[in-house]
RNA sequence: AGGGCCUUAGCUCAGUUGGUUAGAGCACCUGCAUGACAUGCAGGGGGUCGGCGGUUCGAGUCCGCCAGGCCCUACCA
């Protein structure tokens, strides 16, 4: 073995045997244990969020596959309609060409193309991480299987009424040509301006003055509401405006919408352009005047002069001409959230289509009720109300996407205008008894990627078919996945699923944080703070990372800033820390938070422990190879006091690690098995296990016992480790597996421990504790005093009890060895004690003479500081008892205990004060 | 505008139903080539738990107010 961890050289092999033996697969198993993946998008590439998610989950799943349950991991990917179509349009417009020169089938084929070759990536770098996918069961939203299952729900749910076909506004991408939905649109404050304009009454005398945002919409405007009561327009209500720039006419209504207090209290209504005009439209039967192209262009309902025109420059013009009419009031500087898309970064524009909807408010009732009787239980639970929250307010779903890669709606419309619902042109032909005459034509539209996605947990194990794997892994055990996309997904996963399985699509919602870097800041292209996952397990120099942070920027301008910040933080770019590091960080820092802040020192300490591990098995494997290891059980075999310790510790570690895993808090789990690992086996057990093995007059039986502690107590810290830490513990495994009495190909397939009670030996434990007292009694006057590590020391104890002495005998040789003492006396109550550093253990007064190496200054300062901390607590502990009502009223466990730490504390000031006063006295 | 979350050591975070002297990692200081490991070993310093008030014998933990930070939902033209 080399000297330190070379992660490089085991883990791409590792994996491929994992895979190739087909050990992802399920095993079988009485229980069976399931978790979909969210199928991240094929266009992805591995960030820092997907490995931290995959991370949790192949330990959830690697665990529930040790412990003997029948294991599924669903993989896949989601076809993500508007992303996919994007980057294949990029390519073409590198080639000068458009979507539309292709036409609707060859550029469906090149986008095919396209996933054939590039769609993989984040499924190889997914293997990096070690993640244990049932590969061979990998789905993609488009497949046929899962293509059917689509259409198959389209139509059922439109058949019984919960698909509807509507004319409404929609967000609208202007960019993208497409609808979007609300969840797709994200508004943020901007400054913009606030325009003052003057509306002419239509009898020739007088004006109103209407305040607005978005000037062009005036060419749309159908009314001017003011509100019923405000007294200052009671009588124009009824009355007409002239509307400038467009020669109509249009009326003043009332409308209680309307805020007296808001600008002017006057409000310009344009229904076909804004959400809340067009409800009050409907209110007052006004028409709808939609002055917009596809493409946020004037069109030609809008006076001539302005047709053709982009918003933007509508909106200058508009502004323009108002004021040339002097019509223009003012104009002030106005904070404003403006929606963008998420996905094109344009001002979305409220526009008036034929869409497809899901009545989400029928599905949604089942769906609460879901989650408010515990079918399905969120975890962190406090992310229900967040649930809840939506649910209870919830729009229709705008399902219909004006693009061409996707799933395209079932629906055939005549040259009448009907349209019909179906599988294909044949069955609707048939189903509704068309005669070859009537010209029929498929919706031009696909649906929202979501849509498919909501199916996943059963579209991907072969519903609507009755399969096997469906009766078998159906409801999933647990859904992964981070609060961003609970409206988006999961959500909708669970209004589908119980309508149309009528059971739970997972019974538990995992919701983890997000990942951020290290000042907290969302890792985002443009800001140039991304890490991939891949670079951090193989590192990536400087210059490297700064041509991928600054390289396919949508804005170049910003690259400059980037390099800058870059150079800066990765001074020497990134080292190499292999995936078992970064997995074990990940865990590390998965507590129940919102946020995740990724600081690159915790990950050099995780790789560290890594090469602990790693060491640790060095030793043991020395001590241990071709060495009587008690493997068979046969040979008589001694534990000492630190075997019995060692495997009573690892018992308490594995049920640590079980209730942690049971609840999610994979912090918790990493913490203790780091914990035991490095502070109780190796800096402990390992050190006591060498005044064994390493001495001479030890009996064969015991060498054979520590021996065996050794080498089982590793193995079984290897398994407990292996779900998260699935590769260095495989390949240390392959050497201790054996010399521990397991065989069998792979770690992962082995047991995982299970706690057993019944090796807790609390006897033991306290005998440890006992020790480590007085070691580290002894180190600590050798650190202060400045006494090298090497020079021996001679010990003199006094005070102890009968268990102090017993220990004493028993454990003499750890303490020579641990503590390098030559020599330990007891000094008797009535001996004269000699000039001495102190420290205590209880009562137990350890002695360290001074004869010339210690510094009675030293010694001086030592002893204050301690007795001082006594005071202190004294103090407190004094007055505490000394309240009435604290006596009186807390309970008597909790009285009696601080009296007898009371009296502890008495004792060893005491003893502290007569050392002082000694020392001083010379 | 409404709702929610967070604030603990220099940094990143744990801290169960209120009950030892509030813990860990990293960073820091001191010493050390000791036969697994310098990606190490040993020792050490560092916190009035955001502020104020309340409940309680007892509050990092429960309640109220304030300050700062973050998020979600809705959106006033």
């Amino acid at each position: 073995m080399d000297k330190t961890f070379q992660p490089a050289n085991i883990e791409t092999r590792w994996y491929q045997e994992w895979e190739d033996k087909g050990y992802f697969a399920p095993q079988g198993g009485e229980q069976s244990y399931s978790i979909m993946i969210p199928p991240p998008n094929v266009t992805g590439n591995l960030h820092m969020g997907h490995g931290f998610q995959e991370a949790i989950m192949d330990a959830l799943i690697r665990y529930h596959r040790m412990s003997g349950c029948n294991t599924l991991w669903q993989a896949g990917t989601d076809h993500a309609g508007i992303a996919t179509q994007m980057v294949v349009e990029r390519q073409l417009e590198g080639q000068g060409i458009n979507r539309y020169d292709l036409g609707r089938e060859k550029f469906v084929e090149k986008i095919w193309e396209w996933k054939e070759k590039s769609g993989g990536a984040i499924t190889q770098q997914m293997r990096r991480l070690g993640a244990s996918l049932d590969w061979s069961r990998e789905r993609f939203t488009m497949d046929p299987g899962l293509s059917k299952a689509v259409q198959h729900v389209f139509i059922r749910l439109y058949r019984e009424g919960l698909i509807y076909r509507g004319q409404r506004l929609v967000n609208w991408d202007p960019v993208l040509h497409t609808a979007i939905s609300d969840l797709e649109v994200i508004s943020e404050e901007e400054r913009g301006h606030m325009w003052h304009f003057k509306y002419p009454l239509a009898s020739g005398e007088g004006h109103l003055t209407v305040a607005t945002t978005r000037p062009e919409t005036m060419l749309g405007d159908c009314a001017v509401a003011v509100h019923p009561e405000d007294k200052r327009y009671a009588n124009l209500i009824g009355l007409a405006i002239t509307l400038p720039l467009c020669d109509r006419e249009i009326p003043i209504i009332a409308d209680d919408y309307v805020d007296r207090e808001f600008g002017t209290g006057c409000v310009k209504i344009t229904p076909a352009h804004d959400f809340n005009d067009y409800e009050m439209g409907r209110r007052h039967g006004l028409p709808l005047i939609n002055i917009l192209n596809d493409d946020a262009v004037i069109n030609d309902t809008a006076p001539i002069s302005y047709r053709g025109l982009d918003r933007l420059e509508a909106r200058a013009r508009v502004v323009a001409d108002m004021e040339a009419l002097g019509l223009l009031d003012k104009v002030a500087d106005h904070t404003l959230s403006v929606p963008r898309g998420d996905r094109s970064g344009v001002v979305i524009e409220p526009y008036l289509t034929d869409q497809w909807y899901v009545d989400a408010k029928k599905m949604a009732t089942p769906a609460i009720a879901a989650v408010e009787n515990g079918d399905i239980q969120f975890v962190p639970k406090q992310w229900e109300n967040t649930y809840f929250a939506w649910m209870r307010d919830i729009q229709d779903w705008c399902i219909s996407r004006q693009l061409w890669w996707g799933h395209r709606i079932p629906a055939w419309y005549d040259t009448d205008g009907n349209f019909y619902v179906g599988e294909n042109e044949e069955a609707v032909r048939q189903e509704n008894t068309l005669g070859d005459t009537v010209i029929l034509r498929q919706d031009e539209d696909v649906l929202d990627t979501w849509f498919s996605s909501a199916l996943w947990t059963f579209s991907t194990l072969g519903w609507p078919e009755e399969t096997e794997e469906l009766a078998t892994f159906h409801p999933s055990t647990v859904l992964v996945t981070g609060f961003d996309i609970i409206f988006f997904w999961v959500a909708r996963m669970i209004m589908m699923t119980l309508h149309l399985l009528e059971e739970v699509p997972f019974h538990t919602v995992y919701i983890h944080g997000l990942v951020r870097d290290s000042d907290g800041q969302k890792m985002s292209k443009s800001k140039g703070n991304v890490i991939d996952p891949t670079d951090l397990i193989d590192g990536i120099g400087l210059e490297e990372l700064v041509l991928k942070r600054t390289s396919g920027m949508m804005q170049p301008q910003l690259a400059a800033k980037i390099e800058k910040s870059t150079r800066r933080q990765f001074p020497s770019g990134i080292e190499s820390y292999g995936t078992d590091a970064l997995r074990f960080t990940y865990y590390s820092l998965a507590s129940t938070g919102r946020d995740i802040k990724f600081d690159i020192g915790r990950i050099e300490g995780h790789r560290n422990f890594c090469n602990k591990i790693w060491n640790a098995a060095r030793y043991v494997l020395m001590n241990c190879e071709k060495e009587d290891c008690g493997t068979s059980n046969k040979a008589a075999v001694e534990l000492s006091l630190a075997d019995r310790w060692i495997r009573s510790k690892v018992q308490e570690t594995a049920a640590e690690v079980t209730r942690a895993v049971a609840n999610y808090r994979f912090d918790l789990a990493s913490q203790a098995l780091y914990e035991f690992i490095w502070n109780e086996y190796c800096d402990w057990y390992l050190e006591l296990s060498k005044s064994v093995l390493w001495d001479d007059g030890a009996s064969p039986e015991a060498k054979r016992g520590t021996r065996q502690t050794l080498i089982r107590v590793l193995e079984i810290s290897l398994r407990l480790l292996h779900p998260m830490m699935p590769f260095i513990t495989e390949e240390i495994w392959q050497s201790v597996g054996a010399l521990a009495g397991k065989s069998g190909p792979t770690i992962m397939l082995q047991p995982y421990p299970e706690p057993n009670e019944h090796e807790i030996d609390v006897r033991a434990n306290k005998d440890i504790e006992w020790l480590k007292m007085v070691i580290e009694g002894i180190r600590n006057i050798r650190g202060e005093m400045s006494i090298p590590p090497g020079k021996e020391l001679s010990v003199l104890l006094r005070n102890g009890d009968e268990n102090d002495r017993q220990r004493l005998s028993t454990n003499s040789q750890y303490l020579r060895k641990l503590a390098k003492i030559n020599k330990i006396d007891w000094l008797g109550v009535d001996d004269a004690v000699p000039l001495a550093a102190t420290s205590l253990a209880g009562e137990l007064e350890i002695l360290v003479p001074m004869a010339g190496l210690i510094d009675k200054e030293a010694e001086i300062v030592r002893l204050s500081r301690e007795i001082g901390k006594l005071e202190n607590d004294l103090t407190r502990l004094q007055g505490k008892l000394g309240n009435a009502a604290f006596v009186d009223k807390a309970p008597a466990a909790v009285v009696a205990k601080e009296q007898n730490k009371m009296q502890a504390q008495q004792q060893a000031l005491e003893t502290l004060q007569q050392r002082l006063s000694r020392i001083r006295d010379i």
